[in-house]
DNA sequence: TTTAATGTAATTTTATATGTTACATGAAAA
DNA sequence: TTTTCATGTAACATATAAAATTACATTAAA
C-alpha cells in the first residue's frame, strides 16, 4: 500500500509560496509539485476553505498565503485536509458480530489511538514558520558549501 | 486511501485456528475471512516461514498452529508479515535535492518514527494468548446474556 | 487410483488515486 | 469592449496496486 503524501505535498507548496511575494499560479505550483494544475487547485481549495490561502482569478492572479506561517501548525493543516487516519493498519470489519473480530479490534484500537494521539501532539508543536526557518538554514548551508 | 487489514486478518485467522484441534483448510479459513483460499494460502505462507503455523497437504490436511499462543506477540506477527510501514502518511520524494522537501521531510520523519516506535512497543506487550482469553471472556458474556 | 488438500505462477478484476479535458466564471490588460 | 489569463469544477480517462481468480503441479490419505 502506498503512503499518502498529501500533507507533505501541501507543506511543500506552502513553503514555496512563502518565498514569493506575488500570487503563484496553479500552473507554477504544479511544476514545483511535478503534478497537474487541476490537482493543485483541488488541494488548495481545502486550504482556502480553512482560511490559510487566498486565490485570485484573472490576469496576475493565483494563490497567496492568507495567514502568517508562525500561526499555522502541522496539526492545522492536517485538520484542514480532513483529519485522515494516520495509521496505515486498520481493522477488519467483515463480521461485526464475530467475537474474535471484536477481541482483535479492541486490542489494536487502543494502540492505534495512542500512536495517533502522540503524532497529533507533535503536529501541534511544529509551526510552518519553523519549517521555513529550517529551509532557510539549509539554503545558507548550501550556499556556503558552494562558495568554499 | 484504504487501511491495510492484513495484521487484523491474520490475528483473526490464528484465533479461529486456536479454537480447533484438527487442521483447518484454506477453504474453511477463506469462508471465515470472507475471502479466497489462494489469498489465505499466500498470507499463511509467510507465517509458516516464520514458524508460527504448519501446513499439511492431502486428505485431512490444512493449517494448524505450530507455536503456543502465549509465546507470540503482535510484534512477532507484524514482523512476520514484513514490518510494513505503520504510518499512513508519507514523504514526498519527487525532488530529493529540493531543500524545501528536505526541511519538510525532516520534520515529519522524527514524528513518524516516534509514533511507530510507540506502536511497536505496544505490539510487543500483547500476546495472542491475551487476545484469545479476551475472546473467551466475550464468549462467556454472550452466553450468559443469552440465558438471562 | 481417486480424492482432497496445499504451492505457486500467471492472469484478471477491482478499487482508488491521479491526471486530463472541457468549459464556465471572473478579472485585468490591451 | 474584447482578448487574455487565471481559477472552479464536473466529467472522464489513465495508472497503479491490491485482491481475487484460474490453472495446474505436487503431495498424501482413503
Amino acid at each position: 500500500m502506498k503512503t499518502d503524501t498529501r500533507l507533505s505535498d501541501i507543506l511543500h507548496i506552502l513553503l514555496h509560496m512563502a518565498e514569493r511575494d506575488s500570487p503563484v499560479t496553479s500552473e507554477t505550483l504544479s511544476q514545483i509539485m511535478r503534478s497537474n494544475p487541476v490537482v493543485v487547485r483541488r488541494i488548495m481549495a481545502g486550504l482556502r476553505k480553512a482560511g490559510y490561502v487566498r486565490s485570485k482569478k484573472g490576469h496576475g492572479g493565483g494563490w497567496s498565503l492568507a495567514t502568517d506561517l508562525a500561526h499555522i501548525t502541522l496539526a492545522d493543516i492536517y485538520i484542514a485536509i480532513g483529519s485522515p487516519s494516520l495509521i496505515k493498519l486498520g481493522f477488519r470489519n467483515v463480521a461485526p458480530g464475530c467475537l474474535v473480530e471484536q477481541a482483535v479490534n479492541g486490542a489494536l484500537e487502543s494502540s492505534f489511538r495512542e500512536a495517533e494521539a502522540l503524532l497529533l501532539r507533535r503536529f501541534h508543536e511544529i509551526t510552518l514558520k519553523q519549517l521555513s526557518e529550517d529551509f532557510h538554514l539549509r539554503f545558507e548551508d548550501a550556499r556556503n558549501i558552494e562558495k568554499a
